[in-house]
DNA sequence: TGTGTACATTTGGTCAACCAAATTGGTCAA
DNA sequence: TTGACCAATTTGGTTGACCAAATGTACACA
């Protein structure tokens, strides 16, 4: 046990973590060196518990730690695999806190809509030739998939995300990431189907899009705004 | 079992809500409610798990999640305490986060000062006189404080959540709660310490506020510019 | 009456055994 | 060769019992 403890002790505070605090390193360092990848699966519980020499609960309570952060993602009967890292750690965390309060859909819209207000001004500022190109791609994914009929809500959040990326305030993206998912889900689980004609939509995006190539800070607000005019309607009707 | 889980049902969401969540905030309840204050002792694990009828595991994987999230203190062999709540508690979650990816600074600012001047333009059409009368206590906390020569850290973050409170948005809220711990852990640990006159920031609360009164939208978003041009100064330089 | 000590109870922490779901691998029929 | 099906194995989840520390209680002694 102490021989395992003490295996790649790399500075003095290593030695006085405790048993769980030493797992959850040994995990963490893992996937960080990318001896594990994201999607990859981790060995079982009870071969960690082996490998680490430790009881079970306690690789059972630094994975719900690890999980936490985001770093984790446990299924249920199958196995717990490595998420995608990164800004998932802080997302997690964060739409752990919304979710603790339980927030009101009309403050979701309204803050979603301040949000991507003010990263669009921003973008139009800071665009650089590569955002421009990934907000085309999107663009164009999101023109395909409505023009054929179908339901093109990840393009058009993906679409928004590279509006948000364009503004080049990793803090804004983060942010954007949590809040938007929230808003899907509360219409997808109270069937609201907006009837709203493809073409507009996606003349709408053009527009946002047109307004930041031009770097045209005002226009591209002003063209954000009228394409959340329907949501906002929706929202405060 | 079902009797329990349905007895005080406010909205259609909690009924898809897993035992988990379920305890969750049904232990948050009695702390938001104040039935429960901070350094009061939590009924134990056992008595828990009794009278929500499910499982003393179930319990403590809820408690060790709301410990996660600073609302509560577990001593070991001891019992579990309700700590003093949010501010402190999300500072440390939030460095650990740090450890896996820090979001930089000026994107953190460039954010808060978006998100509060969005909140105070909101709060001077929305507050309530509660809100003022928070506000005012929070205003003088923090003038008290600074007049006698000590740090305000504290009270002047209060004054500002309480700004965001006046919003009666819920998402800006629990946002600014996460960001500006953020800034301050990151003042602290440059070691940069404002030497402004302590008059002129009383001087600039007290500015926010009388145009929160007033309901002055445009004022209140005037008066928060002219408070963050010397953090936004510093940011930017 | 005040105080210290010993004992009983209550506390959160730990563990090994068990459960049901998911996966896996092989088998056999088409 | 392919596909469907079944059983054995592996998975994370749950449980109840036990542990040692902390607390509460009662009684003896000063």
């Amino acid at each position: 046990m102490l021989d395992l403890k003490r295996e790649n002790l790399t500075d003095t505070q290593e030695a006085f973590m405790t048993d769980e605090e030493l797992i959850i390193n040994k995990v963490k360092d893992l996937i960080t060196s990318r001896q594990l990848e994201p999607g990859d699966r981790l060995p079982s519980e009870r071969k960690l518990s082996e490998k680490f020499n430790v009881s079970r609960s306690q690789v059972r309570s630094a994975i719900q730690k690890l999980e936490f952060y985001g770093l984790l993602k446990t299924l249920p009967k199958s196995g717990t695999v490595v998420s995608n890292l990164g800004v998932t750690a802080l997302n997690g965390m964060m739409r752990d806190i919304l979710k603790l309060q339980r927030p009101d859909f009309k403050s979701l819209v309204e803050t979603r809509i301040m949000l991507e207000k003010n990263a669009v001004w921003l973008a139009a500022q800071r665009r650089s030739d590569e955002d421009l190109r990934h907000m085309e791609e999107a663009l164009k994914a999101f023109e395909n998939k409505l023009l054929t009929g179908e339901s093109a809500v990840e393009e058009d959040m993906m679409f928004h995300l590279k509006l948000v990326e364009a503004s080049n305030n990793s803090v804004m993206h983060s942010l954007v990431l949590i809040i938007v998912p929230e808003i899907i889900t509360y219409f997808m689980s109270n069937k609201i189907c907006s009837h709203v004609e493809a073409r507009k939509l996606i003349r709408e995006h053009q527009e946002i899009f047109d307004a930041i190539q031009a770097q045209d800070a005002e226009g591209a607000e002003k063209a954000i705004d009228l394409h959340f005019a329907d949501l906002k309607n929706y929202c405060y009707s």
